[in-house]
DNA sequence: AACTATTTATAAGA
DNA sequence: TTCTTATAAATAGTT
């Protein structure tokens, strides 16, 4: 319609472009409007102006554009956002179940005196220590051994013996101690320790054994 | 247009009504990506018939009705969803923070091969660990005497006085051998051990300067 | 679907 | 932007 025209490709003027864009705006939501009407049809129009400014048309018998697009996605199955929201909650609930497993897990490691632990449990526990303690010596020793002097290096050996005579006597006791049944127990601690940087993930594997203590 | 009518009121006439709607339908989708090519505009039509069959039209700029009902959210200020997930993504954020705190202080407990600590913070690490381990030791033995016979009272009895020979050995030694420094490192330290279950949001705080290290 | 008499939309110009 | 107007397009009624 209009003097002229017929093919539709951009219009590079942007005086004309505005212009037509004012014109068959109306137009458009002209149409829309007597489309729904006319047709008893549920419609919407969301339309940005290339200068960003946005229009929008909700047929009289459409509430929001919210239920709309709620309608939109039950009807197709595209799903859209219900599916990026249930996968967000499940991102969610799987962090926050990590996130409970470490406090566990730390929980372990520390002592808790709020929760109550089977002997079992605590020589596990004690182990798990004493396994962790004997890698800090370790590596504080490393550590030492490379910046001392002889004499620090001397010390350093009287500790090391003090420290292994240490371990063997509460080990021997921890084994004296605990009636069977942690040694299945130990397994999974010792696996654990000093893996723990590797992977958040191995800890729901690792803890699934440990929280049936 | 056509031969009559001009008043835009619902159609009565169900075959009429269908007849119209095809052809206003083609025209309304026609004159959307008319418009959308000549003036560079973003569009999004939606059209369910009576029949509740579900048309769509999306600019050629337009990826997807997802994307552009984010920015037809951003435009507006109608929040509603976009609300609600920022929400959901601050808590996610959170949870995984805490997660992250959780897990440096697990391989703060556990020394990760991985990361290489100063020799003030591994003896600070030990210390740590001895407390734990001096706990756990308690706790075990308060457990044991409730449930052992008097034998086993004497072998706990021997356990103790070998615990509190090798913390004494392997304290003095600590002391010793760490360079001072430790001292303020061991207070944030000291501080946290036994109170890990009370709350997560307290290890926030607590890693700040743990952190440091 | 297709036709066509009309109405409507709009390009160009003011 | 808005109005005017010549003309292209859309479409109601019909077949």
């Amino acid at each position: 319609m209009g003097r002229g025209r017929s093919e539709i490709k951009r219009i590079d003027n942007p005086t004309q472009r505005q212009s037509t864009f004012y014109k068959r705006r109306d137009g458009l939501f002209k149409k829309a409007r007597e489309l729904a009407v006319l047709c008893d049809a549920d419609l919407l129009l969301l339309l940005f102006s290339a200068s960003g400014k946005l229009y929008q048309y909700l047929a009289p018998t459409v509430p929001s554009v919210k239920e709309f697009v709620e309608r939109y996605e039950a009807s197709t199955h595209t799903k859209v956002w219900s599916d990026i929201r249930q996968e967000r909650r499940r991102e969610l609930e799987k962090v926050a179940k990590m996130c409970d497993l470490l406090e566990k897990e730390l929980r372990f490691m520390t002592v808790d005196d709020g929760e109550r632990y089977t002997v079992p449990s605590l020589a596990a526990l004690e182990h798990n220590l004493e396994a962790a303690m004997h890698k800090v010596r370790s590596e504080k020793d490393r550590k030492i051994g490379g910046e001392m002097s002889y004499l620090e290096n001397m010390i350093r050996g009287k500790q090391a013996e003090r420290y292994g005579l240490c371990d063997k006597l509460a080990h021997a006791q921890s084994l004296k101690v605990v009636e069977g049944g942690s040694t299945s127990l130990n397994n999974g601690l010792d696996l654990k320790l000093g893996r723990f940087s590797q992977s958040i993930q191995n800890l729901v594997t690792v803890q699934v054994s440990r929280s049936q203590i």
